[in-house]
DNA sequence: CAAATTTGACCTTG
DNA sequence: CAAGGTCAAATTTG
């Protein structure tokens, strides 16, 4: 009933995001442009502002989600609509990026716009493919513990870091909940911040030998919002064919690291948000397997790949 | 009682 | 050596 409004409340905090966003955009423009000539002092001066001009935006971009977040709590009806990532939500409405760039003088194209932008919304961080040695490790070193250890060495390829909100209300402490089950293995205090870390590995590892791995953990300065790194793509598909999307879940990116190498399968919450996007019209029948947050269906589509055979490990 | 979590020790990496 | 990541025994939970 008064979806519109909450929908056209969305738009107003998204435009000012947006605004935002282009005056940093111009802002690396301007730099970009007369970075020979300027002094150290004025070069300083100048990431000040941009880095302040895209932290504000980052900043108001939590409220929208926090809007979205109350939306899908009161109403589960329509999370679909209401998880689409950031990408999807400037698919939704690309009059909004033509209109900035032509208000706030953006000199590329309309696809160069999109490409320039969600540059900007993603902070990149590179991890190439490191040197694989060997997984085996001789324990021979060293403390009497009779049980050597072998220990997969660090990056096993790719890794990819997600920002999502919390809930304000209720469980905020809970770790979001992407469609997949993990089992905690760890906790860490890390030097310089606030809250912990928790480690997470595919509960699914022992079956499938699944390799998913994720640490979640929530910002210094703002517990309501979790950075949730992932590792190692999943190759347990246990939600099979009746995709369970959990959009739900109080857990709406805001923004996506990825690294160079190609993409990894995060869950079906990417994969079906796209085919909500793209797919058939969102109409009521799609909406059937939607499942409360935390509260995976009973389905039994429990399926294994043939060639994982029977035993564990 | 089995599965999940907690937690301190252990291991790797920079 | 310090910081971060993982293991596994002990403990908790369902």
């Amino acid at each position: 009933m008064c979806y519109s409004y909450q929908k056209h409340k969305r738009k107003v905090q998204m435009e000012e995001v947006m605004s935002i966003i282009f005056r940093g955009l111009k802002l690396v423009d301007e730099l970009k442009s007369s970075l020979q000539e300027k002094s150290p002092e004025a070069l300083s001066t100048y990431l000040d502002e941009i880095t302040k001009t895209f932290c504000d935006a980052k900043e108001r971009l939590k409220i929208v989600l926090v809007i979205r977040n109350s939306e899908t709590a009161m109403n589960q009806l329509k999370p679909a609509i209401a998880a689409c990532s950031d990408q999807m939500l400037m698919q939704i409405e690309p009059g909004l990026m033509q209109e900035y760039w032509l208000r706030y003088g953006g000199s590329t194209s309309s696809q160069g716009t999109e490409a320039v932008t969600q540059r900007q919304l993603m902070a990149v961080k590179g991890d190439g493919g490191r040197n694989l040695m060997a997984t085996e490790r001789s324990g021979g070193s060293g403390s009497g513990s009779s049980t050597p250890r072998q220990r997969r060495r660090k990056n096993e390829g790719e890794e990819q870091t997600v920002l999502v909100a919390a809930l304000r209300s209720g469980n905020t402490d809970l770790p979001p909940d992407d469609n997949h089950t993990w089992r905690k293995y760890g906790q860490k205090e890390i030097l310089g911040s606030t809250y912990t870390r928790a480690y997470y590995r595919c509960t699914h590892q022992k079956l499938y030998n699944c390799p998913a791995k994720k640490q979640v953990q929530r910002l210094n300065d703002d517990p309501f919002t979790f950075r949730v790194t992932y590792r190692g793509s999943h190759t347990c598909h246990i939600y099979s064919t009746a995709p369970t999307i959990s959009t739900a879940a109080p857990t709406a990116p805001i923004a996506t690291t990825a690294t160079t190498s190609h993409p990894v399968d995060y869950g079906p919450f990417f994969d079906m948000a796209e085919a909500m996007m793209f797919g058939s019209s969102g109409s009521g029948a799609n909406m059937d397997f939607i499942f409360p947050c935390n509260d995976p269906p009973p389905h039994n589509h429990f399926y294994r790949r043939p060639e994982d055979g029977d035993g564990d490990k």
